[in-house]
DNA sequence: TGTACATCAGTGAACGCGCGTTCACTGATGTAC
DNA sequence: TGTACATCAGTGAACGCGCGTTCACTGATGTAC
């Protein structure tokens, strides 16, 4: 039953995939490996073929997020990335409010990761880092300094955002909330509006 | 061993707030009946003659955490309602955010809410709706619809710096999060600032 | 190139453990007379 | 007010279950000669 290096390989990157999926849908400490082998259509013992645990798996996850620009991943086609206007607006649309499964990972496990392993929390932390760069990218008739400053403000709206629409029972509230901070991260593209 | 009622209800008081407590901290998932109850100075037997089930608790604790002001709930004594400025900075210190255990139920659950069954959800939902009027009644110099658009935006950009800050491994980057968003949400009360 | 053997990806049963929940029991509280 | 009895808060053992992890096994892949 031995497999070539690589259908191991792709085995490996298909157990990522469904945990990536699995974890943001249902949690990290919720989702069950024998579920998540199974979404990736093997069984559970085979698991430690290509892990040393549960927590490795979710360092894996983090820094194969990380490589798909994670909090855009849920769009077929990542925006062009001259456009900040479609960042913020495929990030704080309705589609992604609904589909956590494809969705930004600090809106959707930011709580669970806060509490995970250092190694972890680094991987992460350097996303977050990515996710301003791309932003801050998009200001560049701002000074570095100022255009950072806007971007990270910028995230912090959109991720606060998508945490709290995903809350929300009433789902006119939910929507009223995205838009408000989508008007809201825009502005900081404008130059008349301080920040 | 019966206990008096009076007895009975702070019993049961002590149960949701030592939940209120472990949830924030480790995850509502994460957390054990057994070890909650421990926390309460109980053994886990009794904890159905006070819940109908985890569920029920959490939705208990919910409720409970919706009384109490939740965003803000790590401060000794609440801020002054009449200071924006001052609900703002006390969410956005770094005591909140090395304090998951009192600190903002959306920064620390959100993502698990989110997951939560309906009524747990409506009630956590009216508690973000309780938290954009407690900010929208401190931007009173704005017209009402005004008021509320500002105070939703500070909302969102201070629940996603918790957020985001209490990921990062890299203590300096999370206080550079959280002064950043308080500057940002500061100026929802400028009036030469559009929002 | 062909053969013999070591490697190891994947299977499925089994491990101990802690989970949420149930239950028989205890004895102080609350109530009916 | 005093007595007899029902109630029920809290205990601690036990329930079945699914968890993360381990292991003996299989057989195709990879390698050494």
């Amino acid at each position: 039953m031995r497999k070539s290096k690589t259908e191991a390989a792709k085995t490996r990157e298909r157990i990522v995939q469904a945990a990536a999926a699995e974890f943001r849908e249902k949690g990290i400490v919720a989702t069950g490996l024998a579920d998540l082998m199974a979404a990736a259509g093997l069984t559970h013992g085979g698991f430690y073929k290509h892990f040393k645990s549960k927590d490795d798996l979710v360092c894996e996850v983090a820094k194969q997020v990380l490589a798909d620009a994670a909090p855009l991943s849920h769009c077929d086609q990542p925006p062009c990335p001259e456009q900040f206007e479609a960042i913020v607006a495929a990030y704080l649309c309705p589609n992604h409010r609904e589909n956590p499964r494809s969705g930004c990972v600090f809106a959707t496990l930011g709580s669970e990761i806060a509490r995970a392993n250092a190694q972890t929390r680094s991987v992460v932390t350097g996303e977050i880092e990515k996710f301003i760069d791309l932003l801050a990218g998009q200001l560049s008739c701002f000074p570095p300094a100022e255009a950072r400053r806007r971007a990270t403000t910028a995230a912090c709206t959109m991720v606060g955002a998508m945490v709290l629409a995903r809350i929300c029972s009433d789902a006119t509230m939910a929507e009223s909330i995205l838009s408000n901070a989508k008007a809201a991260a825009l502005r900081a593209k404008c130059p008349d509006s301080p920040a």
